[in-house]
RNA sequence: GCGGGUGUAGCUCAGCUGGUUAGAGCGCCAGAUUGUGGAUCUGGAGGUCGUGGGUUCAAGACCCAUCACUCGCCCCA
């Protein structure tokens, strides 16, 4: 730590970048409320073996991405990658296994040790939510519908299309998973390196490779539909209806898959191309195996996740604060009065800046910069008189007005 | 973890094939204007040229290393 620095891949928050952020969290907690979603926070560490265990040892997350350190009590504790882990533990130990169905939305900071590049970080910061408790392809719909609100209540739902695709129940996807690395270990010399390892510990990945040999291979891979039972495609046409029910359209995305066994039915992502190398907005899925998988009674669950970061550089630059009105005092009689006006105004509802030195000329010079509306200035001859002068920043005209009614005056004109 | 690009004032950048005291605009401070801002004019402060080493009579510039930022790969929000 030779300098003062930020630590990689962390930033500072503030002024308009700390007021998207805050957007995007009261916009999309607002919308979500209106769907019975009510806020959970859970700590921002948990023991290493909640993300260990839901995540799989194999992910990319838990390999290499994790912030993991030995606390004074010899515990592995681990800062959380992802939101859905901590709230499926607090769903278990905290006894909320008997309030189904649960709507749930989080939001904070999450930690991935990654190298840092535009929409990506090393703290970073979701939005989130989850819905436990529900086996029907309504809560998919329902957890799609809110995501897209949120979106479309920001202003982005135009730039970003909503990709679609099932990943079928656990026969189907164990029975195409199969089929699929039988296939591909047939045409293990024509594989790259990445999806040699993708292989064992991510198979579908390949699917998705950007490796032209693997494409040439993937092409006459066994297709999903064919592995598909009955009562996925149901699920999976259910979804789709609902969709097209509340009218939020799709694109059918075969390659669109998740790596982690407890995934299944719908997955989906709304992308972009408007965040670089960075597509994914929000992203989720139907994960009925995990709360089972973390030692839980089997209890279904679907959810998304959303980079606040990614989604902040794509609105509209949220409105300015209100501006403020500049108190001036001239001399010290002047600067109690100010004092107990200034305290006055703010209880009544203004936002009141006064300066705290220096002179008439630049106390207006900064009230200026402040983009203050009007400059309250009480001086000694209004101080006798019982008044204050206002002046209007923008016209330049000025009137005296009795102190008690300086609020009334301001309320007024604003 | 891997590859490319970039590091000069608070910010955005210029600085030639290495050559004397490193510049501009914006911003900041002060004055013109000791109770009246914005515009204008005048002046001022502010730089270990990311850091360390090397080449050279001479390095902001060239070489090596390192750190940081940035874009991409992997993966993901």
């Amino acid at each position: 730590m030779a300098k003062l620095q930020p630590v990689r891949g962390t930033h500072d928050l503030l002024g308009e970048d700390a007021r998207r952020h805050r957007h995007v969290v009261e916009t999309a907690l607002e919308t979500a409320g209106r769907y019975g979603f009510s806020e959970i926070q859970t700590p921002i560490f948990e023991f290493t073996e909640v993300f260990a265990r839901t995540l799989g040892e194999t992910s990319d997350v838990v390999s290499k991405e994790m912030y993991s350190f030995t606390d004074r009590g010899d515990e592995s504790i681990t800062l959380r990658p992802e939101g859905t882990a901590g709230v499926a533990r607090a769903f278990i130990s905290g006894g909320l296994t008997q309030d189904l169905p649960l709507k749930l939305f989080y939001q904070g900071p999450m930690f991935r040790y990654e190298r840092p590049q535009k929409g990506r970080q090393r703290q970073f910061h979701q939005i989130g939510v989850e819905l436990i408790g529900v086996p029907t392809p309504q809560a998919d719909v329902e957890v799609i519908t809110v995501g897209a609100d949120i979106l479309d209540a920001l202003g982005i739902f135009e730039g970003i299309v909503l990709q679609l695709n099932t990943l079928g129940d656990t026969e189907s996807r164990q029975a195409y998973r199969g089929a699929l690395v039988e296939y591909l270990m047939g045409h293990k010399d024509g594989l790259s390196e990445d999806s040699l390892r993708r292989l064992d510990a991510n198979p579908l990945r390949i699917l998705d490779s950007k490796d032209e040999g693997d494409r040439k291979i993937v092409a006459d891979a066994p297709s999903f539909g064919d592995y598909l039972n009955a009562a996925s495609e149901d699920f999976y046409g259910t979804v789709k209806a609902g969709l097209d029910a509340v009218g939020i359209p799709y694109q059918q995305n075969d390659r669109l898959v998740r790596g982690l066994d407890y995934y299944c039915h719908t997955a989906y992502e709304f992308v972009t191309d408007r965040l670089g190398a960075q597509g994914t907005v929000m992203a989720g899925g139907r994960y009925d195996g995990l709360i089972e998988t973390m030692g839980g009674p089997s209890t279904p669950g679907v959810g998304w996740a959303a980079g606040i970061e990614r989604i902040a550089m794509m609105i509209e630059a949220p409105a300015a604060p209100a501006r403020p009105i500049s108190l001036i005092p001239v001399g010290e009689a002047a600067t109690i009065a100010a004092i107990k006006l200034a305290h006055d105004l703010r209880k009544a509802g203004h936002s009141v800046e006064m300066g705290y030195s220096a002179n008439l000329g630049k106390r207006m010079k900064r009230a200026n910069k402040l983009n203050a509306s009007h400059a309250v200035i009480i001086g000694e001859t209004e101080l006798e008189k019982g008044v204050a002068t206002i002046r209007d920043l923008d016209t330049g005209t000025q009137v005296e007005v009795a102190l008690g009614k300086i609020g009334d005056h301001l309320g007024a004109e604003a």
